[in-house]
DNA sequence: GTCTATACATCGATAGAC
DNA sequence: GTCTATCGATGTATAGAC
């Protein structure tokens, strides 16, 4: 009994360690970027010796394109991606309102999100890797998912659901980049409800 | 004519100083970003010493800062802002092809836009005011003058033209953000006409 | 005004004690 | 496995020669 309470005591250490660097590597990695960002900082903020932190992850480079990954893997898939399948099932009208509904509310007020996206964007020149990850785990499957949702809709008559996808996304996404990570609601307020009800005016025609 | 032409390179020299030591530094921010790019690797992309751009500049902050204000206020303000006020003079179907041609190929082809676009967003958690600028000086002037042109145009029956222009725009910002800064054309390309007609199609009454 | 030389701090990464 | 101590390189910024 003993035994076994050490052994997995044990275990979990040598698990909670990696899981505790990482954590104090979002913390400054989200902060102050990637080449802002000093092993020491991460080390002190993970409550470790910067020796363990290279123990358990080869370099700087390394340990940050592990923590994007997960980031872009683990956490924020559930942002983009509806988690609950049924939510595309109805009429246009409804589902369209409650999927950018969803997004918006998930992406504007997560200011771990928004840091998230500025390393995403701002290093993808040097990391394409990362880009590439948001790219395939975020942003595809929502917008597959959506295209084939529009193209089997065809009572809304648009000639091309796949390019109507990339209008919709992109307008949900560019008002969280240019309200939220550029700082533009205080200068040009939109609320998000308006930029709703004109997304399904457009899409979905007066009739259904 | 000796003395004056001295004066005169005498004063040329002064100001193509600092001029040099800018396009040293746009060359440098732009590639590496804010924090990796060092005050050393300036000077030398400047040709000049390290001291020289001291006593030019305060600091590496304000040398960032200036360059980003001149980026912003002098070169890619044609990008956004339609050149030619009377572009938007016509019908709704053709005005607005052509700010969107115009803006996606301004933008889509010009890789340096596409490193200060990276570093707007990158930095604008750290650099707010920087990100303040490019909604002030880019996005809010085609933002209004186009919102204005679509309230004008009643025939067109928009609800809401103010939200219908974030829809134009966004579809259009994240096209090349997601296209060419992320690097999603490899992995989910979207033709730009593809774009431009299915906007067009959704913003334009078919009888117009 | 512009240079060389340098002060001083901090960087990424590692060696060796335990 | 994790620590302390440290290496060599490089960072920002400045002093002093000319």
């Amino acid at each position: 009994m003993v035994q076994t309470e050490t052994s997995r005591a044990g275990r979990q250490k040598l698990v909670k360690k990696a899981e505790v660097i990482l954590e104090g590597a979002m913390q400054e990695f989200l902060a102050h970027g990637y080449a802002a960002t000093s092993m020491d900082r991460i080390a002190a903020a993970a409550g470790v010796s910067k020796a363990t932190v290279y123990s358990h992850f080869q370099d700087k480079e390394g340990l940050f394109t592990t923590l994007i990954q997960r980031l872009a893997q683990e956490r924020y898939r559930t942002i983009f991606d509806p988690q609950h399948p049924q939510s595309l099932q109805g009429e246009p009208r409804i589902v369209l309102r409650r999927l950018a509904t969803e997004i918006l509310d998930n992406s504007i007020e997560d200011q771990q999100f928004h840091d998230f996206m500025r390393i995403i964007v701002g290093e993808s020149g040097r990391f394409p890797q990362l880009a590439r990850i948001y790219v395939q785990n975020l942003a595809k499957p929502v917008i597959e998912i959506l295209g084939q949702y529009l193209a089997s809709h065809s009572e809304l008559k648009l000639p091309d659901p796949e390019a109507a996808v990339r209008v919709f996304i992109g307008t949900l996404v560019y008002c969280v980049i240019f309200q939220e990570l550029l700082h533009g609601k205080k200068i040009l307020p939109m609320e998000r409800e308006r930029l709703i009800e004109t997304l399904i005016h457009l899409i979905v025609p007066e009739n259904l």
